[in-house]
DNA sequence: CCTATGCATTGATGTAAATCAAGAAATGAC
DNA sequence: GTCATTTCTTGATTTACATCAATGCATAGG
């Protein structure tokens, strides 16, 4: 498990790499996030402090997510198979897993408003941290709407 | 790990229960699902043979989902620590986790034409087994919405 | 310091899908 | 079988959000 700096904007991983590695955050932000056909970016995870961040496609086959940093960022970088020999950590599965479950159903069931709000709550401290395309990108809808959601939302305090 | 038969219809597990199982499914049709607060509901997952379905909330807290059987079943029940002790299968977790990776970019950026192409990818064979208004609610777009996405695309052929 | 580049905001307009509504078809109960 | 209930389809209308476009603000680099 290899310990790393990276500076804001590098690059970790590419759509399309093969042995997608495993990134352990210790301070800083990374972000992972895919591109579609159309040139248009979505978000799939941030990665503050003490998160994992990694790809889970398929073994040996090219995974989806490109990885970068939003922040200069301090990483432990490891493989798979590194991961999986020693055993991985069964309570941050799950943890993760929970994680997705309520993403899928904020996504399935929430508009624009109520997307931020579980964001916020999801990410209580990083809303400061990441631009506010990034967390429009990683809510599934436009800057343009997420600006005029939070105008709303600041007009009620 | 219980062996049991259960009818159509029969209801596993209610939102709000704390001790939430974990049921492999041998013959049959699962869901799971939740219902938000406009009383509209929200399916989860499908369970046919050989999946896993479960509510991943944390221990000891209310869980999201309701799960109950759409087809005749016949399942393995299982508590969550049962599971953890005998040492999960961490290969199925990775697929699980693949699975809902795949679907949270799809629900991102997909349109209703595109989320059908994705749930026919993803679930090959129980098109025929699930009605429409079920494939809708796990799409996240309304009934007659795929309604007419169908009606497109069977002019295509 | 000034200028370029990217980001956020605001307004006008377009559009995919939601909602509402009604009828047809399928399914199930008796 | 008939009747009742649910599901599916189709059409008309509305709506939330996307898109397009312009302007104001930062931040960074020379």
């Amino acid at each position: 498990m290899k310990k790393i700096n990276v500076k804001k904007g590098t690059l970790l991983q590419q759509k399309g790499e093969i042995s997608s590695k495993i990134y352990l955050v210790e301070s800083g932000l990374l972000r992972s996030y895919t591109i579609d056909k159309k040139g248009k970016e979505h978000i799939y995870m941030f990665g503050p402090e003490n998160w994992l961040v990694a790809d889970n496609c398929e073994p040996n086959t090219p995974c989806q997510l490109f990885i970068d940093a939003i922040e200069d960022s301090i990483i432990y970088v490891a493989t798979k198979e590194e991961l999986l020999k020693e055993g991985p950590d069964l309570n941050a599965l799950l943890k993760r897993l929970e994680t997705m479950q309520n993403r899928i159903i904020m996504l399935m069931s929430s508009n624009a408003k109520e997307r931020y709000e579980h964001f916020v709550k999801t990410y209580p401290n990083i809303t400061q941290r990441v631009p506010l395309k990034m967390v429009a990108s990683y809510l599934g809808i436009t800057p343009e709407a997420l600006s005029r959601v939070r105008q709303v939302l600041s007009q009620k305090t």
